[in-house]
DNA sequence: CGGGCTATTGAAGGATGTCAATGTGAGTGG
DNA sequence: CCACTCACATTGACATCCTTCAATAGCCCG
């Protein structure tokens, strides 16, 4: 893995990086715009070069992460080393939370694995927020539930089901997100990293897409293009 | 599976048992006295017999369950039939969150496995709470946070290592929640159950537990009571 | 004391991980 | 614009872990 320093490029306090960050994000942009503006004299704005870590396991955590522009990679190493992909961020996500309310360390790493831009709130800045405007505490409620029950259906799906239904799950919902009846898709991470996110190795994530492709359900445009030829199938596996 | 129809058996909105539940709670108890009373005054108070469920995955879900007496399993089910223990809820714990906020049914089954009793809030009237006690909302967020981590914690666990890590896993953190030096632990659950936790099976488990007796990391004294013999060890496997 | 559920143990087959070799493609620098 | 290169992807062979099915033993509670 890659073990490159954090390094801090940008501190703009200004203007145009700020406002679209802060009024990005599901937390906050129900709000006022004056009370953005205060939100926004509370943030700052840091830069990540692809492949640098923006925070690792063991570090103490003391701020909320927003992407602003770019991509972000959460995983946690288990004892043998493997990594486990937990989580994308893509703008408007936000990390860091947990270690803010319940823990003084992160448990996990945060790569940036394209350029990539953040908003840093401070926890006290963000616990005084939170008193000040309770519906951004609704709102974080909402995005911790939502996000606890992918968690929980993940961890039900690892333990239960076979590496190919665990596939077929996931082309599922891939393809929810983009048009209903779009037959077609692109992966949105590698397949080496959707090996990662499914718990699984490479090696099987490639026998396992040429046996569905194989079983008619699926068919490969290309590495990260894949066609669903058939839903209902693919369902059963 | 059981599959008992949900009953309600006492409707007491009065005094004592009430009282006990709300104050019992982390979310709540920081509160004043006075605060109290009118959250116990929004509550009703449920109870379950024996293998009764409490809701059922599909249910339409409109009230946060605080335990108050008894013990009750969370568990889903995968397409397959087989269900997996999600968490186990004691006194002062609390489910039906995840409705509340982001989905509209529930996902998981919960069922009282000893006689149980419960105190539920609607919907409306929690978020009225947490409007006006903001303080709540930080002390949710906190539960949320924590049982994320946790949650997370566990899918990566499935994911990544083999089932006598994973069980020595469980003992480790088990013995940390008595004496740290007692070397003694109680099963909080079957070893049924455990296999559904733990994403195996009771065969599994069974033949686990003596390897690690055989190996000298621990000694089965009854089926529930183990002791730990090398803690070191354990965790080295 | 008996019934039913939990726990244990054996044998066999299936699914996935590992190791190793080879193919492929996207991005880079000339 | 092209060629090079390195990481990603694929494929095969084999080892291992785990599940499944089946049978037996043990325990709790009525």
């Amino acid at each position: 893995m890659n073990q490159n320093n954090i390094q801090q490029c940008h501190h703009s306090h200004t203007g145009h990086s700020h406002k679209s960050c802060v009024s990005l994000v599901p937390i906050f942009n129900h709000l006022e715009v004056e009370q953005l503006d205060k939100i926004m004299a509370t943030t700052k704005s840091v830069s990540y070069k692809k492949n640098e870590l923006i925070y690792r396991a063991g570090e103490e955590s003391d701020s909320l992460y927003i992407i602003n522009k770019g991509k972000v990679h959460i995983y946690r190493l288990a004892e043998s080393g493997k990594e486990q992909l937990v989580r994308i961020l893509n703008p408007g996500d936000f990390t860091g939370e947990m270690a803010l309310f319940s823990e003084v360390t992160h448990e996990s790493y945060a790569k940036a694995i394209v350029d990539t831009t953040v908003c840093m709130i401070k926890r006290v800045d963000l616990q005084d927020l939170l008193v000040k405007y309770p519906s951004i505490s609704l709102k974080i409620i909402a995005e911790f539930s939502s996000r606890l029950e992918a968690s929980e259906k993940q961890a039900t799906s690892f333990s239960i089901v076979k590496v190919e239904t665990r596939i077929a799950l996931f082309l599922a919902e891939s393809l929810d997100k983009e048009e209903p009846d779009r037959v077609e898709l692109t992966l949105p991470m590698s397949k080496k990293d959707l090996a990662s996110y499914l718990g699984t190795t490479p090696e099987t994530i490639s026998r396992k897409f040429s046996d569905l492709e194989a079983q008619g359900y699926i068919k490969q445009l290309t590495h990260k293009r894949i066609e669903i030829v058939d839903l209902e199938g693919l369902l059963l596996v």
